[in-house]
DNA sequence: CTTTTCTTTTGATCCAGATCAAGACCTGGA
DNA sequence: TCCAGGTCTTGATCTGGATCAAAAGAAAAG
């Protein structure tokens, strides 16, 4: 399944370990065994194009995806027929964790440019996670890591103002860039403002209006697709969200979507 | 630390078998033999009076908490001081997974009822569920559900006006309800009505006149915290929710908060 | 039983942000 | 290079539900 050209051991040893991001899909502290039993188990696949299907709602659960470039973004369709974007999804992070309960998607993820992902069976990692006890710490790490991320969303989404909403999505899309290595205060947006307003619970022109505004203010500065945030203190008190709580010891590393 | 006193294998043995949900809370097709070593790890602990705290916020994690009976609130604490209700926990259900990647409670638990639950030592519980298979698939899946459950709660925030809000609301506590065995159409809100707008994302004065609606509409019958649903399909079509996904294969138990 | 306090209901007003409408700007295809 | 079909911005209006205010029940306390 997983391998069928021959390749030496090394060869075979290196493509987690090589990966960038391994450290945030997966668990850190893994020994080149571990991790070698790991890199067994995921199979790459060829990239998907933008706009192409990760997987579709009600679709059969079988593996987890770690992306490794590019970005997603996930979203489930109301029985009315109306879309609701639930998150958007960088390098590093792990989708379909929502899926592993009821054995099917609960969403749909579609590509927003170009992304390469790492498709990981379930069913080999959770046998795994039995032998590997870091990998299994991990997992539920991961898990709970998503359910926090979720519930503060809930709170963004009940009570905020929609100022405070947007200003928070771009600090969380800020803190998660820098975690993964990327410039923390420049980046691209791959969602359009139909789908950060659809995700935020707004109306598209409320996006548009809301950049501009804080563009006068001089906290970031915009240009089409892509923010420059020329004032992180500034829109972190807008956003006054759920302090991301530091995390006791190790990890912290997981976080998802916006 | 879980049992001091001198006991009978055989009282060991029955503390969670003999309890009405525990099928809910932990897995099924567990064999005696792992029923018991899940036994040995549980603490019981007196009662949780109405008003007391489970575990607040920041408090650093060690248990998640298996409700045997009444009902708790969970919420957290905005930087402005502003309080957002998270979820209402019934009997079955399994709280505190939210903190298990930070080691620290993403949010506080309090007792709206006298509530008496089972503490589950979260470390023993992970070092037990590689031991046995069918726990942690279990884990995985409850944890699962809950981020679909939040997601799902995440669409209702977003999208939804404040009609289908509260219908979902509803028709969610009374499949809630079904599934632990209680009667499905007629129930106590635990909660206050503040506590419920607050959790919807709406305010207390809307609660209160769109109970008053649904019952001119002949589709519920309030009397202060009782509720009867007198017609459930009318009910649900304004909900017009995330369908429950049915799930494909096993289990489909777990559901969390509302 | 009476008083105090908390919760809920009901009514009147107001406003944040949606919706509607139209124009400007990209982007890609022929 | 130009055209067609997005995507984004900007302005004007409208409205769902919040907020404010006050009364009416419950429940708890004296």
């Amino acid at each position: 399944m997983s391998r069928e050209r021959v390749i030496s051991l090394s060869e075979v040893r290196t493509q987690c370990q090589k990966c960038s991001l391994y450290q945030l899909c997966m668990p850190m502290g893994l020994g080149d065994g571990d991790l070698n039993k790991l890199d067994k188990i995921i199979k790459r696949r060829r990239p998907v194009e933008k706009g192409e299907f990760l997987f579709r709602l009600d679709q059969d659960f079988s593996s987890l995806y770690a992306i490794r470039s590019g970005s997603l973004k996930t979203y489930t369709s109301q029985s009315d027929g109306q879309e609701q974007v639930i998150g958007m999804h960088l390098p590093g992070e792990l989708i379909g964790l929502d899926a592993i309960g009821s054995q099917r998607h609960a969403c749909s993820a579609v590509a927003l440019e170009t992304t390469s992902v790492c498709e990981i069976p379930f069913d080999h990692l959770e046998t795994l996670s039995r032998e590997i006890p870091g990998l299994q710490q991990h997992l539920f790490r991961l898990m709970s890591a998503e359910i926090q991320h979720d519930q503060c969303h809930m709170t963004v989404l009940a009570r905020m103002p929609v100022e405070n909403r947007l200003a928070s999505f771009l600090i969380g899309l800020s803190e998660r860039y820098k975690l993964r290595g990327y410039a923390a205060n420049e980046f691209n947006l791959s969602m359009s403002r139909g789908d950060i307003a659809n995700m935020l619970g707004m109306a598209m022109e409320t996006i548009s209006r809301l950049l501009g505004s804080f563009q006068d203010q001089g906290l970031i500065q915009v240009e089409r697709k892509h923010i420059r945030i020329l004032d992180p203190a500034g829109l972190q008190a807008i956003a006054s969200n759920c302090r991301e709580l530091p995390g006791k010891p190790a990890d912290s590393s997981s976080s998802h979507s916006a």
